[in-house]
DNA sequence: GATGAATGAGAATTCATTCAT
DNA sequence: TATGAATGAATTCTCATTCAT
């Protein structure tokens, strides 16, 4: 597999690293090359070209981010907390790593049809996840059934996204992880005063 | 003022469409100014330089997107209706201009910094407005004042934008402006089926 | 005549401080017209094209400078004090003209070939002068007649023109003019000590 | 270092001929290249800037020309013989390469003030070897001290210089070499006819 | 596998000049 | 005459990618 050959990681490492300090465009393979510590040409051995790097960073790290979620997830027994325990994790692997938090939020907002597709198909894999446990709370007759849960999730995920790129774009100065359990709160009691 | 000369609305809404339709680094200069019908060297008669094309695009028309939001809420009497009125304005106002919803919910999250902030200079009269619907609603009573206005911010724009986002990546199969209702109701009330 | 026309003089007149300021090649023609106060197109009534700006200030300028020197050469009677006098009334008006001592020393070193052929056009009516003194030495039997006549000018001229570059580059921190005698001794007694 | 690298020597033999046939601002990037026989890139490989291939041209051949120029007055004992194979090589070198002379006397007469700079850098040291063979002339009291050693080394340099511009321009139509011993005569024994 | 020198396509921008008013 | 908005040709430089070693 790819992943055993070590230049591999170095050079998804070092992108990640380059990439979410210069953002995307200012990013020369040959600069991700030099913090890599490997020949500009050795690039091109694991990656198709420039676009496939970015691609790969998102994979990788999306990858074990999701699995992540998952294993948080399969702790719990509720939809509720699974909810939570997703919002948590969210927050936390994204405050624990900044260069994929602003990769994450900010360079990947970038506009190649043929990029955003493949980043939308790794994406789908976390969706599909968010949409299991929101399923789960209908089925536990706990959330809402009336609504499509498409919609439901983009509450979710826009909320959580909205709310990382937020902190992201502050620079880092509250604690990101604090949010998590009023956020959930928001989300499933909504804005509305209980009376 | 610059708005006054024909020419400046025509390299404008040129360049929103050929940015909507090709990304932005896929628009050469070249590319607006033929579907402006001007020259080349024109473009650079009313704009610093590329990027102050984009951004342009963006002061312009988030102007009048803005301006129609506010004008939509004055006429709501209570912060509930309000919300409703600017998500419905929101989604309507995009889901009437293909090439501004493209520009706005894709081109836009580009990374160049100082893009970025200019961008963000626009976005921040908005996100003031979707304040002030919040408080107006604490004052009333109607909604619960226990969680920082900032994240009931972010969760009402990130789950439209997501939603708007989400449309505009299945190339607008369905009807965007039917979601309002269904999005303000969500957010008001939030997941969990009331017993 | 061109010359009776006030614009004409007021464009020669700009021309030659904004490429003395600026540089030829960063001298632009909007530049010239902004400082002239004329619009840009109204230049193309009075010149041909840019170039013909720089030729026209070298032949006005220049025209004046020669005329000068004639008639300060016309009231000495001997070659030896037509040298002074030429000498003397070179560093004068250069010393006197800032903008033109840079033009004539700096910028008129441009490298087109058209503009060379004309430059030195006009300079050939200068260097006919030297000659003139040159050979009236000689026919009064004060200077050698063993040498070539155009290498007694080309020393006259090459030293005069090195002395008055050294001067501008070193941005005027000397007195030009006080020059004079020494050059003229120099040239004439050489350097040789006299035992 | 550079120089061992061939393509370096390659641009810089093929910049001076194209400078020389074609003006330094009618001698584009590419045309360079491909006198060079390299790709446009490659010229990055090894200078800044356009720009920078003239300086270093420069540089190059005038560091070659200031130490043969050393060599030849180090095998004379006095400061006449000195000034006489000074002036000799100066004439020789710039008669054996008409590129280099061209470049030498038209291109580099360019304005920009950055250029003119590093090219006074250069001359400097040339200057300062002339410097010293006038210091050495006085101290034989053979050469007269009561004139500055500045203008003495302008009239030596000015003269050369002129002299050269002044062949160059009538391409080359007589010898030029021919002239360095009635150019070091006039020099030294001056106009003045001796009775 | 690894290197890095070389490639060359590609694009933004400038500015002398024109011409309708 | 005078204007100045519009033109578009022209040119430098960047950087992803290749390939001989």
């Amino acid at each position: 597999m790819k992943k055993s050959r070590p230049k591999y990681g170095q050079i998804i490492e070092a992108a990640l690293q380059v990439i979410a300090e210069n953002g995307y465009h200012a990013s020369q393979v040959s600069k991700i090359a030099k913090q890599a510590d490997v020949a500009d040409g050795t690039i091109y051995l694991y990656f198709k070209n420039k676009e496939d790097i970015l691609i790969s960073v998102f994979k990788e790290r999306m990858g074990s981010f999701i699995k992540q979620i998952e294993q948080k997830i399969k702790k719990e027994t509720t939809a509720d907390k699974q909810l939570l325990a997703l919002i948590e994790s969210h927050f936390t692997q994204l405050s624990e790593n900044k260069y994929l938090a602003i990769v994450t939020q900010l360079e990947l907002r970038q506009s190649k049809p043929k990029l955003r597709e493949e980043i939308n198909n790794v994406l789908k894999a976390y969706l599909d996840i968010i949409d299991l446990v929101i399923q789960k709370g209908i089925d536990e007759k706990f959330f809402r059934e009336d609504v499509d849960i498409r919609l439901m999730r983009q509450m979710i995920f826009g909320t959580m996204d909205e709310t990382v790129t937020s902190w992201v774009m502050k620079t880092h100065r509250y604690n990101l992880v604090a949010q998590a359990p009023i956020v959930h709160d928001l989300i499933t009691k909504g804005f509305l005063l209980q009376k």
